[in-house]
DNA sequence: ATTGTATATTAATTTATTGTTAACTTTTTT
DNA sequence: AAAAAAGTTAACAATAAATTAATATACAAT
């Protein structure tokens, strides 16, 4: 996830920066309006934070502007204002805003916002229990239910066999797998085999099929 | 009884904004949809009076975002609509509404169907009592009924066990559950924790699960 | 208003779980 | 056979939650 991080104040976009990436976006920022105009639309961001109170363009103006370029039209956009600005956050909500967040800025606070929005559009048609041969996960109770015995996996264990399952047969690129379990952090050369091989433990061998080189898939 | 009032026309709001509040009700404005659906999330209105016909995010669409956010799901919604608009009722009830005043408005028929509405739905929560295994739960005395005793829960314990009860073995996540106990206030990071804890001191261990990294589950 | 009591929150500490890495081995590919 | 990729194991680091006790707050009774 892309996210365009627009304040006039270099502490902050430092500070946010940093938080964000952390969490696992992809960030770039810009010190105002008008750069902020023209960086969205090459880099194309998921989000676009912008503050309210910026020199020369201030947010509310740079959101209209972006909401009438075709490319940015559904970008989400979320604002900082300073808390009790009343009037920011109608006006904000006026030109398009999806959201804001009051200054000063919890990071904490603002993640699960920018997450929340995030799911909010991405809510497609995902179906959340897969069910196949004696195997039943089902991702709203966090359960794996393997020949009617709940199995417990950790979190990212069952991230992993969950994301696998969602196409039985399908292989899993090795680099598509981190990307989708991982985010944007790095981690180790072995992490993912050390992974499977605990969900492996769990449910046997022969689920979880490695195709070496490529990656993995889950098949019967 | 909290009412959130959603038109673009400032008239409507000031107008009937006066004659709610003259009945009692607690109300908050928003004007247009994509407010609406904010300031619902932490409002947390009984009921949204929603006008159909409003520039960029009509009332439906409101309604069926609205709709599809957890926390929100059994809001009441009601719609006003220009007469005769035979399209905007039958729309409007696929979008979830549940039911539907004509413009022009006559604040008196408004109020009347209004607590109807309300009353209607005030039946149904006293309905809401939940049995699961030993325990059974009556949201109107603030009581458990464990294995045939009554046991006191204080609130905030009653609040969030009845939250984890609405769906027995989903796992709520714990910003969600923080979300809905506490509302916007930011509460400290084991306060959660210690209150799960006071509820199993009283039912036992065994009936709140942990996912570790998510949240809660009720199961059994 | 004052006090007592229940309730709610926080802070500090402990415990448990989970995730990652490193070192080494095995398997597969070329 | 050499190189590359993945498997395995165990150690450890990081994280999350449980627990406990102290403190703050709210509420009711006097």
């Amino acid at each position: 996830m892309k996210i365009l991080l627009v304040d006039d104040e270099y502490d902050i976009l430092e500070f946010l920066s940093y938080s964000l990436k952390k969490e696992g976006f992809v960030v770039k920022t810009a010190n105002n309006g008008k750069l902020a105009v023209d960086i969205a639309q090459r880099f194309k961001p998921d989000l676009i934070i912008l503050d309210v109170m910026m020199p020369e363009m201030d947010g509310i103006s740079t959101c209209s502007e972006i909401r009438q370029i075709p490319s940015l039209s559904d970008v989400l956009i979320l604002f900082l204002t300073a808390r009790g600005e009343e009037y920011s956050e109608l006006a904000g909500f006026a030109a398009g805003a999806d959201d804001y967040v009051t200054k000063p800025i919890k990071p904490k606070l603002l993640i699960s916002r920018i997450k929340a929005l995030l799911k909010r559009t991405s809510h497609k048609s995902q179906q959340k229990a897969i069910k196949i041969g004696d195997l039943h996960i089902d991702i709203d109770k966090y359960e794996l239910i393997f020949k009617n015995n709940k199995i417990h996996l950790a979190k990212k264990e069952f991230k992993l066999l969950y994301y696998l399952m969602t196409i039985p047969g399908k292989v899993f690129l090795r680099e598509d797998i981190i990307a989708n379990i991982w985010g944007e952090a790095h981690v180790g050369d072995r992490t993912l085999d050390v992974h499977v091989r605990k969900i492996r433990e769990k449910i046997g061998d022969h689920y979880i099929k490695t195709v070496k080189g490529v990656g993995y898939k889950f098949d019967i």
